[in-house]
DNA sequence: GGGGCGATGGCAGCTTGTTGCCATCGCGTT
DNA sequence: AACGCGATGGCAACAAGCTGCCATCGCCCC
């Protein structure tokens, strides 16, 4: 039995200054997985990171970043994913809650963050080969199934009302407009506007094709 | 900064020996992701674990259960996964590859196993609440968009003939019947038939159901 | 009150999908 | 050749879904 060392520092100052020279040395692969924006939305963590990452060569370093819907809840946040997406990085959307922070960097290195008001962080930093593979494969794992930015933007999910999701859920259901327009109680041919006009935002040319989108924009579980 | 400790055993036997208790002392929950079942078909680990289980009480206990398909590949891999589900947990397969294993007990405990000769692997256990929390996270995120074990039995994806997936990619390219029949050389009467035997095979009672059922089993990407 | 407007629902006509029935065809067996 | 059998495709009748048109209703604003 043996005991590996796993880092604790507070703060992202702390984080900077112990752990800074890992994210400028990063070879070829960056993940992420984040519940919101709020580390790097921190100016001073940002200026600080950047200023490492300025003279480094980043050309064939793939970016994954994998975040909740509440990252795009409001537009700042938004304008900064749309900015990292532009810069290269791939994007992805997971509906379920994501850990409060999660960086593994050539798969050698990962950083993990605790909760705590922004900027005074727990982070845990570790290099343990076991650990690092376990959860990059689950890290894997939930982005192969996460949907796409652009896809998720295009759909636009969020701005499903209520009754959207009534008529979504009895189409999953697999009732005939019939009975479906009577368990809403609404007239058949209201029932067939909204699957329309749910179609039209879906951007789909069937049925079929409605169904399977609408369950890769997770609105079916 | 400070340092928590992480446990490295090596081997089922020493594992069994310092950190037995924990898998005993169960109180809520327990998560395990899994890229196959070799750990537990030991059957010198497995009775071990049985015997401490024993006295327990696993009434208010849930397990989930999260592995790739190959955990399905053989029928002793099967009928396990059918017993474990039969007494309650819960089980999801992963399309994505897992880690060779990762164990969350009560969100309080982590135990990850790297790679090695089965009986003779290395893992790691540690207890610092931001890790843990922090791959739980990851771990329910994989989760949510896994297939029920039931749900991939019954689908039954890859015994889909290529017949099956060209009027899947037809039916999720939104063509019409027509149209899609024409491009696949078939008749309008063939194709409709093809369509109704893989609803019937997908248990959809609509397009749109049969649409999503092709999405959760992974078969338009 | 009156007018505008969006949401609703009835109706009708059309397109698309669903299914049973049967003729046909290819193929391997007897 | 004769037969059986499964796959195919045409046909038809029916069910389901799609959509334009218009009447109506509730609501807000003037």
């Amino acid at each position: 039995m043996t005991a590996d060392q796993v880092i604790t520092v507070h703060g992202d100052a702390e984080l900077i200054a112990r752990a800074g020279h890992l994210f400028a040395g990063t070879q070829r692969e960056f993940v992420c997985a984040a519940r919101d924006l709020d580390t790097w939305s921190q100016p001073e963590a940002r200026q600080a990171i950047g200023r490492r990452m300025r003279g480094a060569d980043t050309s064939g370093i793939t970016v994954d970043k994998l975040v909740s819907p509440v990252a795009l809840a409001d537009e700042a946040a938004r304008s900064h994913l749309r900015e990292v997406a532009a810069r290269g990085a791939r994007v992805r959307i997971s509906s379920a809650p994501l850990p409060h922070e999660t960086i593994i960097i050539d798969r050698r290195v990962m950083i993990l963050a605790g909760r705590g008001a922004p900027g005074m962080r727990e982070f845990t930093v570790t290099t343990s080969p076991v650990l690092v593979d376990g959860v990059y494969s689950l890290f894997r794992a939930a982005w192969e199934t996460a949907t796409d930015l652009a896809a998720y933007l295009r759909g636009d999910v969020p701005h499903l009302d209520a009754g959207s999701r009534a008529v979504l859920r009895a189409l999953g259901a697999g009732y005939t407009d019939e009975s479906a327009a009577r368990q809403l109680g609404l007239s058949l041919r209201t029932y067939r506007r909204r699957v329309a006009e749910l179609m039209a935002t879906l951007e789909a040319d069937s049925r079929f094709q409605a169904g399977v989108r609408a369950g890769e924009l997770g609105l079916t579980g």
